[in-house]
RNA sequence: CGGGAAGUGGCGCAGUUUGGCAGCGCGCAGCGUUCGGGACGCUGAGGCCGCGGGUUCAAAUCCCGCCUUCCCGACCA
């Protein structure tokens, strides 16, 4: 009776389980050039789905989308010296073009920070023209030598926001806000990620940044996924491109600036916390299918009965996909759907007719129960919403259970080995983070004892939450 | 980029040691029977054995180079 799992069990290889189910729930494939990747249509539309939740919440922060250049004068890149030497091991760089050499090597972006200063510097004169908030959805490269769909590709999807600010508080405010309003609540209201939000500590920092916020996220390995990062520039870039303008005062001064970025990581990120040995579980706040009306036998009143239902469904504005290929078995159905992680599925067959019911079943936790054909919208809508909560709740659960307070850098080593570790930042330190660094651990962020958010990294007592990463 | 493993129909693999007709399972197509948790039967299609070079009468098999994938490390959204 028992089938040979779909899937490699987590518990048996988890980077194996995680190939599986890209593959089988058809998310993606490899590109045929090292690192790179071809999304597949659903893939695509989880991606799509987080978009469209991250670029609202973008433009309710008060930034406008627009389009940088794919290639960058390799010059740009040597203006500020950080930035050249964090990016310079990654960048691809063109040397032919035209079939011939060029005089200057262009540089395929790894980030847009250098381009887009180059035009900020052009754009802004005044403290009027400030804050001037952009945000470009793009590709970029970065070459790696440790490819993994969606969590570390060389070419991958993202946004990357840039501003520019008159104060050091303002841009200082604008990147919490990021990460707070935009980053965070994508996060944990649409992706039912958990995330832990803190400062990096200077050696994780953004090459170039003076500070780098970060949301910090459990995978069900115990290991950590940087989701989203939200930097203060500081004043770095605007000297190194000239950005200033004339303050209130008639003073000629550069501008404060934050850059910031979520990337298609975020898709490997939500399987990862959500996913089990039977596939996806796709949160149904982002799922691009959030429910599924399976016919599940090939007669007229069950087709009618489906059809009639999802368009119900789809007018109560649910994301609903009718499934009448009869002409295969309801099981591989069944079990196709549940690799794909869809929330809902409502099953009609004659037998619930029969009783003037469809048989209902939650992903989360494979519960099936019948419901009234006459209350199978509200019913739905109702599993949508729970279905929803009980994806954060387990997901929360499960990191706070592999998440212990430790007092030393020996004991964090430890436990880090297996999921967070929080260790007195003052018991670490720059040394302490090159022992952790030789057991493969690292400082995610730092918090307040209490978990909260502090107001900087030099705040006394805070808390250093460490952990293998991916 | 270092250490290890591996590339054979779409997927998973055998065959490589000892050179001699390219196979198996799943999937795919057609027909039929099925259908409430990956259905079954019959028939059939599908291969430059990762790529390039070499050795040989003869190479999936031996030799050299390259590419790609996976695992473990050093760097990163």
């Amino acid at each position: 009776m028992a089938k040979p799992p779909v899937l490699t069990p987590q518990s048996e290889d988890f980077p194996r389980w995680y190939q599986d189910v890209i593959a089988k729930a058809e998310l993606a494939d490899n590109g045929p050039v090292r690192g790179t990747m071809v999304i597949r249509p659903y893939g695509y539309g989880l991606w799509e789905r987080m978009q469209a939740e991250v670029d609202r919440r973008i433009k309710a922060a008060g930034a406008d989308n627009a389009y940088f250049p794919l290639f960058i004068p390799m010059e740009y890149f040597q203006r500020e010296a950080e930035h050249v030497e964090g990016f310079s091991p990654e960048l691809a760089v063109v040397t032919v073009g035209g079939g011939k050499e060029l005089e200057e090597p262009v540089a395929i972006r790894p980030t847009s920070e250098t381009v887009i200063n180059s035009y900020f510097s052009k754009w802004i004169q005044s403290y009027r023209d400030l804050p001037l908030c952009v945000n470009n959805w793009s590709n970029v490269v970065r070459w790696e030598l440790r490819p993994r769909l969606f969590l570390r590709t060389t070419e991958f999807l993202w946004q990357e926001g840039h501003t520019c600010h008159a104060t050091y508080e303002d841009a200082r405010d604008y990147a919490r806000r990021i990460l707070f309003d935009v980053y965070a609540d994508v996060m944990v209201n649409v992706l039912a990620v958990p995330v832990l939000l803190g400062p990096k500590t200077a050696s994780e920092r953004f090459a170039g940044a003076i500070n780098t916020l970060a949301c910090e996220a459990m995978m069900r390995d115990g290991k950590a996924l940087q989701m989203g990062t939200s930097h203060e520039l500081g004043q770095n870039f605007a000297k190194a491109f000239d950005v200033t303008f004339l303050d209130a005062a008639g003073d000629q001064v550069h501008a404060w600036q934050t850059s910031w970025g979520v990337s298609t990581r975020m898709v490997g990120g939500m399987i990862m916390t959500h996913g089990d040995d039977r596939g996806l579980r796709v949160p149904p706040v982002l799922a691009p299918i959030q429910a599924v009306v399976l016919a599940v036998r090939d007669e007229p009143e069950v087709l009618e009965r489906t059809a009639a239902l999802a368009a119900e469904l789809a007018d109560q504005g649910i994301r609903v996909e009718l499934d009448h290929r009869v002409d295969l078995s309801f099981g591989r159905r069944a079990t196709d759907w549940e690799i794909k992680g869809v929330p809902v599925r409502v099953e009609v067959g004659p037998r619930d007719l029969a009783e003037g019911n469809a048989t209902l079943v939650e992903r989360w936790d494979g519960a099936k129960s019948p419901v009234h054909l006459d209350g199978v919208a509200t019913a739905v809508l109702a599993a949508l919403d729970s279905g929803q909560a009980n994806l954060v709740r387990e997901a929360t659960e499960f990191r706070d259970a592999h998440t212990v307070e430790v007092a030393t850098v020996d004991e964090a080593i430890e436990a880090g080995a297996t999921g967070f570790a929080r260790v007195p930042w003052s018991a670490v330190g720059t040394d302490g983070e090159a022992r952790l660094g030789e057991h493969a651990i690292t400082v995610r962020c730092l918090q307040r004892p209490d978990g909260g958010f502090p107001e900087s990294a030099d705040e006394p007592d805070l808390v250093a939450v460490v952990g293998r990463s991916y």
